[in-house]
DNA sequence: CAGTGGTCTAGACCACGTG
DNA sequence: ACGTGGTCTAGACCACTGA
């Protein structure tokens, strides 16, 4: 019944402020207790109570602002944190179809708003879980000839590239839904018509030029989603 | 060009180490050097050292295993960090159709794994942005005569209800694609066979009973999606 | 100006993993 | 036994806010 390990103090004061909330004694837009009062109040040192607040703010329970205080914040009921899973809550393995240097079509222009480029890389990926095809992935990636611009892809595909300067890349995902046509259900291995969700990914540098964009095709029934 | 503040140590470190991460230098599964390496050849404090390394992992760059070290982490194909947001990047208004105390039916026995309650609480609402309907929520809540649960619901919904014992509430949410039915598209005012997107929300307690079940449905087209 | 959070230090002790 | 990360301290100085 009893925890086998004691609560950590800054734990001890994560649960406090979390009962708090939920109990509405602290309401959203309501201030928190200063980090030196808290310090003083609980006896521990003001670092212990900082993490303990970074553990709130981690899981947005509250927000902090400098010169202000922390704030106890709204719940976002617009807010998910979504995992592409599978039942047996196995990742996916991507396994590649096929990359490509191809020229640039007017549509794909169009959607990376890149008029000047004349080539791109094309990577196709098919999706699995437990030797199931469950989708279809295809990514266009700026080319550049003179930077191994695949190998850095395949390497770490979520990272901020301009980091060493502090810059980021703003991503963009939309989700759709539609009706499989021919060309994926027969990537896909489903009968024309069946469910599908698209997953459109844009990636976008510092001024806002489009360095990457995808396209994923995931079987409508193949996932599970976990939210926060 | 430079920027106009200069950057904190820890956040020289955090760029420092997505930069190798992106370059291939440091590839997923490889160990990081040790905090105790790093205070001393970047010539800064542990502390500061682990305060980089906490904004790694919490944007899942890295994480970390006592005893042995931190490990750059897969990138994760399958995580989607989602913002239902509308495209001016508005939040969505939540207006209050009714709460109810209602008789449990057969249906919600079987989806909410209930034999032994009777009633339940029902809370219905619209979302709103800009004025413009855009979803629908229905959420069950469990009833207990003797706690104000509406009150604590309203106050803080997405809050861990035994968070002073250290328990957590396990939340899962499933997402499905259907066409508007003639209820749905009257409360949505929009026309039969729409597009929808459902969201099924549960909430089990540590002993997995559920204790919140929600379903919401969104026009298809009512939102934007930012991934991470 | 005083009060707040943000960064940083130089220690300390503990828990865990490996040889 | 030793190296790793996890927790914690008691200070310090800075940046920002508001009266």
């Amino acid at each position: 019944m009893a925890n086998k390990t004691p609560l950590s103090k800054y734990q001890i004061i994560v649960n406090a402020i979390k009962k708090d909330i939920g109990d509405g004694i602290l309401r959203p837009g309501d201030p928190l207790p200063s980090e030196n009062y808290m310090s003083q109040s609980y006896g521990i040192s003001r670092m212990t109570v900082r993490k303990a607040l970074a553990v709130l703010i981690n899981e947005t329970y509250i927000h902090s602002v400098q010169g202000k205080g922390h704030f106890v914040s709204k719940p976002d009921f617009t807010h998910f944190d979504i995992n592409f899973k599978t039942h047996d809550d196995q990742d996916f393995e991507h396994k590649l179809l096929s990359v490509d240097i191809i020229d640039m079509s007017d549509d794909l222009r169009i959607r990376m708003q890149n008029f000047t480029q004349k080539k791109i890389i094309e990577v196709k990926q098919r999706i699995f879980n437990n030797g199931e095809i469950v989708g279809y992935d295809i990514t266009y990636l700026h080319y550049n000839p003179k930077e191994p611009v695949l190998e850095k892809e395949f390497h770490y595909i979520n990272i901020d590239e301009n980091a060493a300067t502090g810059e980021k890349i703003k991503k963009h995902v939309t989700l759709a839904v539609l009706s499989s046509d021919e060309h994926i259900s027969s990537i896909l291995e489903v009968e024309i018509g069946f469910p599908i969700i698209q997953i459109e990914a844009t990636a976008r540098n510092e001024v806002s030029q489009i360095i990457r964009y995808g396209k994923s095709y995931f079987k409508g029934n193949a996932f599970k989603i976990r939210g926060q």
